[in-house]
DNA sequence: AAGAGAGGCGTGTACTATGA
DNA sequence: TCATAGTACACGCCTCTCTT
């Protein structure tokens, strides 16, 4: 029984051919050598040479079909067009800047950089007086295209990230900083990127808008919105965004306390307050709908609530609810959030803890063990060349990864997402009471032991909360100064 | 293949708004 | 004044992509 497989491609040593095995004789092996045409020449070795053969999936050399030649070509290719138009995106910024760094109205005389004042930790103001429209600073860097989709559009603009736009295309590329490493004395001030955003109207000193350059490219600007003073710093004007707090905020002032209200319960498409109760001695795990308004428009938006071994309610943020492909809901039982704490622990064991996490938790890592077991590749055959393939399926894993996984839970079957990476400690489990329920019993038990013996991950403060006196330091054992 | 850099994610602290 | 919920952000590790 050999080895070599027929119709599997082989190396020899010393050898720059592709060896196709064919069979396997008394005393010789044989394989057959393809050419660019496709002829075939055989090549028969001794067995005593077979050792010097090993697998490989390099291709046979071959002419490419001249259709997929001309598919493939340079110039009518998306990816090298895309290229270029970077490329000129990145040219035109970069000339764009050179020009107008600091921006000259007709007939002023000359500004210069001298007339502004930066600082080390990122902050420009106005050294001198400056006109009304007699600055503007354009961003420079090096760009990179931005995805087409529309929600990360908007969370890039939310975000506050510097972007161009082609008027042809309607891509938009992200500007990024340049570095500047002040103690070196290298790089390049990223003037743009120092000048941060203010809320108040009355702070503003510029304003944020954009060109077009030479006809086909949009790039933002900020200019001066008033005449400068010596001393004032340079921020453009944005307004607040809305967030969930304000929305409830003005809601209340509204319509009062709206909170966790009864009708909502007729709307919550046919399901009782308790449906998730898996049994009428389990505690139930129900989930109840509560009401956010958004202004005085009656925006409905649904937020999920979840109770577990006879303990309140607890509402879910929706950072924590996650839709499968299929439009199944889960729940990321992220082990360090205070409400994931607060649903399986219990609100007064979470009180007795400062900052209550399960990420210490054995039966988590037990969980974790199973889902990364149900996810392994399947084991490798005999064949020695195989643990080569193996290797590749790991590496892989990634891509081919399936999107949920299903584990046994004290005999229950539980369907959970599979994680992005084996490092992952939230398990998204599928939003059914008896699945969720397994889940909690597990991870329950640990909850004591979580809280007052399991070593915590410590935590070096740095930054603005360096030398504040904080509770982590109570299990950090970092923090040693003072 | 190795290294660099950007960005994502998990964990934890600090801060703020709100209500009791 | 205190407790609570929610948000912002720091940090460190990781993955992915690009460059060399």
């Amino acid at each position: 029984m050999s080895w070599l497989v027929v119709g599997k491609k082989y190396l020899k040593k010393d050898s720059s051919d592709i060896f196709e095995f064919v069979g396997m004789g008394s005393e010789h092996g044989t394989f057959k050598v393809l050419d660019l045409h496709g002829t075939a020449t055989e090549h028969v070795f001794p067995h005593a040479d077979l050792k010097l053969f090993r697998a490989t999936d390099k291709a046979v050399p071959a002419k490419l079909a001249l259709e997929l030649a001309t598919k493939l070509q340079m110039d009518v290719c998306d990816t090298w067009s895309l290229e270029l138009e970077k490329a000129q995106v990145q040219a035109a910024l970069l000339t764009n800047h050179s020009e107008m760094l600091v921006f000259v109205v007709a007939r002023e005389s000359l500004l210069d950089v001298s007339q502004l004042l930066f600082t080390n930790t990122h902050k420009i103001y106005a050294a001198g007086k400056i006109k009304k429209h007699g600055l503007k600073i354009y961003p420079f860097g090096s760009v990179q295209l931005l995805k087409e989709d529309l929600a990360k559009k908007q969370e890039a603009q939310q975000a506050g990230k510097v972007l161009l736009k082609v008027k042809s295309s309607g891509r938009q590329y992200q500007v990024l900083a340049g570095k500047v490493d002040i103690q070196k004395e290298t790089g390049a001030i990223p003037a743009f990127f120092w000048i941060p955003s203010t809320e108040e109207e009355a702070e503003a000193t510029m304003d944020l808008s954009s060109t077009v350059y030479q006809g086909w490219l949009e790039i933002p600007c900020l200019k001066a919105r008033k005449p400068l003073q010596a001393g004032e710093q340079l921020q453009y004007y944005k307004p607040p965004v809305q967030t969930g707090r304000k929305k409830l905020k003005t809601t209340r002032l509204a319509f009062g306390k709206a909170g966790f209200v009864q009708p909502f319960k007729a709307s919550w498409k046919g399901r009782s307050a308790n449906s998730m109760s898996c049994c009428s001695t389990c505690a139930p795990a129900s989930t109840v709908p509560a009401l956010l308004w958004q202004r005085a428009m009656v925006e409905i938006q649904e937020r999920v609530a979840l109770a577990f071994a006879g303990g309140r309610h607890v509402p879910i943020p929706p950072a924590l609810l996650v839709v499968g492909s299929d439009g199944s809901k889960y729940l990321k039982v992220r082990p360090s959030h205070g409400a994931i704490c607060k649903l399986i622990c219990g609100e007064a064991k979470c009180k007795e803890a400062k900052n209550p996490s399960l990420a210490a938790s054995p039966a988590l890592a037990k969980l974790h063990g199973q889902i990364q077991k149900a996810l392994e590749p399947d084991q490798p055959g005999d064949d020695i060349f195989e643990a080569k393939d193996c290797k590749r399926k790991q590496l892989s894993k990634k891509a081919d990864a399936p999107e949920t996984v299903t584990i046994s839970v004290n005999g229950t079957d539980v369907v959970l997402l599979a994680p992005k990476s084996s490092k992952t400690t939230d398990l998204i489990v599928k939003m059914e009471p008896q699945m969720m329920q397994a889940v909690f019993d597990m991870l329950a038990v640990d909850c004591e032991a979580c809280f007052r013996e399991l070593p915590k991950r410590a935590y070096t403060r740095s930054g603005k909360y360096r030398g504040k006196r904080g509770r982590s330091e109570e299990h950090s054992g970092k923090d040693e100064e003072s």
